[in-house]
DNA sequence: TCACTTTTGTTAAATAGTTCACAATCTAAT
DNA sequence: ATTAGATTGTGAACTATTTAACAAAAGTGA
């Protein structure tokens, strides 16, 4: 039923169209048009309304697009009918501050459970996520886990992502600032906040040149 | 000096090069081909040879690039040759993770200062980084700042980053699920956990689909 | 109902980014 | 020195993404 030739652009935009609708929805925001929604997301209308398409007619024409049926599609589409279970591995502050955050809320995935090597943080709770034993990991069976979010140690990022699947663990979102060496039947998505930082530095220094010399 | 023409794509990757190459000298390698590089990166060797062909030559014919060179041009490139500030707003869980992360070692980036509502954070330490109150932010003088990074609640985002801005801070570093609104002579990067998240489920389920359907 | 405005959905054009293909040229080994 | 092999740097082709332009359709209000 759904298309299989959205295009990658169109589809990392999504989960952004969905928060934002979820926000107009709540605040008894009925109907939108794609200038409006383009003018608060930063991104051009056109864009907005070619991403939409690739889904068919989701908008009436002269008058936009009905908030509540919007979301509804997304949230189909972004499969969040049904909820979706990760695991956290590696319970330092980020990992923490993960745990707080409360994902199921607004995106119907839950952290399930999270792994820690510290023997005084395992049987603990956090946000009402158990943690258990990193050598646990390996033996576990986590077939029904859709996705590992890894905040270990650089040094043992490569290693717990082997042991996750190795229980069963198809999908990646990888903190540590290294590029994990996987089979093809994993997917990794790769956040690096040191690069972020690094990138942001390199632009402002660069744009300042531009308008000093022109 | 500098090429103004470096294509965003580019740009955004030399951080990674950058940090790679660290690596590779640290464990003592003096050379590199483009294609062990871009093994190593998951990239294409001929994007990466691209890449460095909008600085000029960098390597050589038959042998490859020198890491230690290359590595000493892209710290150049990307400023870390002088010491860029930071100041980190809103301590809390993620916050903190990133006042223990060391910019400063492989960045050359430090976060001189912090700021936060808590009274009882006000005054101490996090990471050898002092905590100020938030309701100094809008009258210190930052403007020997690069930039904020945002770790606020996602309500008080966008007054945070405002009152950076009258600071005199212009680039921003935004973790808060929000779109700033900002004067054009501002930026903004983004960087949205929840939205990886369902960006990488999304992709996850839709890769499955595929292989079933084909 | 009618005239006029709004806004979509889409084709086409423009721009940006990646990959191919290969000449040029350097290395390394004899 | 000579030669075989390696590897860069780069135009050209290709692919992906964004933006422009506008006809078609629906809304709005008299």
């Amino acid at each position: 039923m759904a298309n299989q030739n959205v295009p990658q652009a169109t589809a990392e935009r999504l989960p952004l169209y969905y928060r934002t609708l979820q926000r107009l929805v709540t605040i008894g925001k009925t109907r939108i048009s794609s200038s409006e929604f383009g003018d608060l997301l930063q991104i051009d209308s056109t864009t907005i309304r070619k991403d939409f398409s690739y889904f068919g007619a989701l908008g009436r024409k002269g008058y936009g697009y009905d908030t509540q049926y919007l979301m509804d599609f997304l949230r189909k589409t972004l499969y969040q009918d049904e909820l979706s279970k990760v695991v956290l591995i590696g319970v330092g502050h980020l990992g923490t501050a993960l745990l707080n955050h409360n994902f199921q809320k607004n995106n119907n995935t839950k952290i399930v459970k999270a792994y820690d090597v510290d023997p005084k943080k395992i049987g603990t709770e956090v946000s009402g996520t158990k943690i258990y034993a990193m050598n646990e990991l390996a033996t576990d069976d986590n077939s029904d886990i859709t996705a590992a979010i890894l905040t270990v140690p650089v040094a043992h990022a490569q290693e717990a992502a082997e042991m996750a699947l190795a229980s069963g663990i198809h999908g990646f979102l990888n903190f540590s600032p290294t590029v994990l060496s996987l089979p093809s039947h994993a997917y990794v998505r790769h956040v690096d906040m040191t690069v972020e930082l690094q990138a942001l530095i390199y632009f402002l220094n660069h744009s300042m040149e531009e308008r000093n010399s022109d």
